[in-house]
DNA sequence: CTTCATCATGAACCATGATTCAGGTTATTG
DNA sequence: CAATAACCTGAATCATGGTTCATGATGAAG
């Protein structure tokens, strides 16, 4: 059907830097960016860009996907991490400190998040990181360190909530708080307090 | 200084004509409708709009306070029960699912609330509303059902995070896990788990 | 070294939506 | 009932930014 027929070589140079450039913008100034813009540092016209990508929703999604898969990698490694036996807590902490710490001078990365917390289904990506998820708080759970009412949901709820554009010191307390909220030891409806 | 020639009585009118229209069409549509979609509901040419707000964010940023406002009345309303005696947690639940739920279908409410976490200092009525959030916190805290490190940002923090965006189900679950973060039962570094 | 299918260029084109302003109305005052 | 300052109208003007396409270049095949 689809007859792949391979690139010209200047098309497919072009072609990767226009990814490139086009993810360095939108990591730098978000989705907003004009054409102009990054067709300029891709060193390229603009009418190059529409010549790869049928519109500029088409080659947003293509950088902000590339940053979808890079948070569910992280995640992979934090599970990875917890059924090793590692702190559930900590760990999880960690992740979120580390992963959105990077995130949030990150504008790609904020559609990324703010995408994931929409539409909980980007297909592929997401599909890996929810298997990670799922092995997350399996291990957790077992460790008796997360609420026993987990569910991925939960995490998508949070990924949707983190707030990147606060200061850090803001997004750390906030991590605190939730991670808190996540602990077994917390009592929904506390009656045995004092 | 400001000579405040009263407005002739149709423009009286007219004014909290567009007022009203503006606010129920950002309540509806968000922010970013059309002049002229405001300008139609009132019944007004959208001239008439620049005759009474220079631009269209003034016009949006006078909506958008109003609701800011009546936020911060509610959280007025949860202080002084809080005052009377009235559970901690629960009744900081309440002001969150009933408040939360209001805003969650109000666009304008949405764009407040972003505002409020954006930028804590919408002057007037955010200080009406951190004195109230600071006897809530006292409140808490004297009952023993609020973490004694709580602060003031930490309730901003909540606001510029509230998932408005998410279905129902799953802004309670958000409020649930959250409230649970904020209890005084929670331990954020558990050694005596187990 | 031709030849031509691919590819690149960038000015022109379009759509959207805010803002202006010349010309017509109307409330208010005497 | 003038007279006029305040007001209103809405088509025209601007600004922004995505998308197209006629024209010119160039890598690959023979």
């Amino acid at each position: 059907m689809t007859a792949e027929r391979p690139l010209r070589a200047d098309a497919a140079r072009n072609r990767s830097k226009i990814l490139e450039a086009a993810d360095r913008q939108i990591v730098a100034h978000g989705p907003e960016v004009r054409m102009e813009a990054i067709a300029e540092e891709a060193g390229v016209a603009v009418g190059t860009l529409y010549r790869h990508f049928p519109t500029k929703d088409a080659l947003v999604a293509a950088v902000v996907e590339s940053h979808v898969e890079w948070i569910m990698t992280e995640v992979e490694a934090t599970a990875d991490r917890m059924e090793a036996g590692a702190d559930a807590l900590s760990e999880f902490r960690r992740f979120l400190l580390t992963t959105i710490e990077l995130a949030a001078s990150d504008q790609a990365a904020k559609a990324a998040a703010r995408a994931l917390g929409a539409q909980y289904d980007i297909a592929r990506p997401v599909a890996r990181g929810t298997a990670a998820m799922e092995r997350i708080i399996k291990a957790g759970k077992q460790s008796g360190q997360l609420r026993a009412d987990l569910d991925i949901e939960d995490f998508f709820l949070l990924f949707a909530t983190v707030p990147l554009d606060q200061p850090p010191r803001a997004r750390e307390r906030w991590i605190e708080l939730f991670v808190g909220g996540i602990a077994a030891v917390s009592a929904p409806k506390p009656s045995n307090a004092e």
